[in-house]
DNA sequence: TCGTACGTTCAGTATTGACTGAACAAACTG
DNA sequence: CAGTTTGTTCAGTCAATACTGAACGTACGA
């Protein structure tokens, strides 16, 4: 039942291309994600590339855009030369926080145009306020998932941590 | 000291331009959405064209895309044949709902992943397990901001309703 | 009914950026 | 040392799409 496994993994590894695209990111750093997702790994730089089908620059540049957003991260295998790439721990919360970095600099742009308001404009005064507010009121959602997710991971497990691979 | 006001504009203008555009959206939209948050209008589709020094059609298709996220809203001036926009109530609330319904469209994809996998992947069941969970956090958070704010609009104000002008 | 003003749509253009192949640098192997 | 393997980078190509100008349909006014 193995061909219903590889259906199921290459649709996955598509939508989620597809699904990373819409949200502004390289389709390719979404089919490595989904991949990841779908099978443990840790994957090669050229085990990647020739799995999903695309140069190995590809793999390379888009491997290096997911490690800087830290989803996830380089590792080494004793006694061999290859990079190795897997998940990281929390990946998911972790690109979250990109997010929050990015809408910081939104909610700055709009404190220093209020800032830089001439007299008067009171209007507009408070029209930035509620824009500002906005912005505040979803960082401060954000970052209330991202500690949920994070007190989850200090709970040290009844299960096996994620990123350990099974000794079987 | 009119002077300072249209720098400030101006910049705002672009600048949300930027931010929109960073959010997959195309810059005039944040263009229109940025001159409509520093002055009220409403404007006209020409009047919009000419101060934004771009295209009536693109104001057009942006107006309409705007209108759809539910951003604008289009008026009507007694007397006067043109169509006239301006910012809706809560618009950023309202924006914040499409967001949940793309985020919805992919939970959607990770859970008809889940329930089309093989027997014996628990791994990976679990992964996607985790996605899933990530994303109904994460939807949670976002309709708990637009809740609260549309509470708060509910509540018929002790200060001036916003979209309202002042008598002053 | 003709003329005008308005908004939409469509074909064409230009810009952006994802992806590739090739050249390259560094680190290892013989 | 020469030869390979590995990852990065860069110039070039291709596709997607934002934006424009022009043509169109519609509704209003004389």
């Amino acid at each position: 039942m193995t061909y219903k496994a590889d259906k199921a993994i290459a649709e996955f590894v598509e939508q989620m291309g597809l699904i990373l695209q819409a949200e502004g990111l390289p389709r390719i750093a979404g089919h490595i994600m989904g991949l990841m997702i779908m099978q443990e790994g840790p994957f090669s730089l050229s085990q990647l590339a020739e799995r999903l089908s695309v140069s190995r620059a590809s793999i390379s540049t888009n491997t290096r855009l997911l490690e800087d957003l830290e989803v996830i991260v380089r590792t080494a295998k004793p006694g061999d030369r290859q990079d190795y790439f897997k998940l990281s721990p929390q990946p998911y919360a972790r690109m979250l926080r990109g997010v929050v970095r990015r809408m910081r600099r939104a909610r700055d742009v709009v404190e220093s145009t209020r800032d830089s308001l001439p007299e008067g404009m009171t209007d507009t005064h408070e029209r930035l306020k509620e824009l500002d507010a906005f912005y505040e009121a979803l960082i401060e959602s954000f970052m209330d998932v991202i500690d949920t997710w994070d007190a989850e991971r200090e709970r040290p497990a009844r299960q096996a941590r994620h990123g350990e691979r099974p000794s079987a």
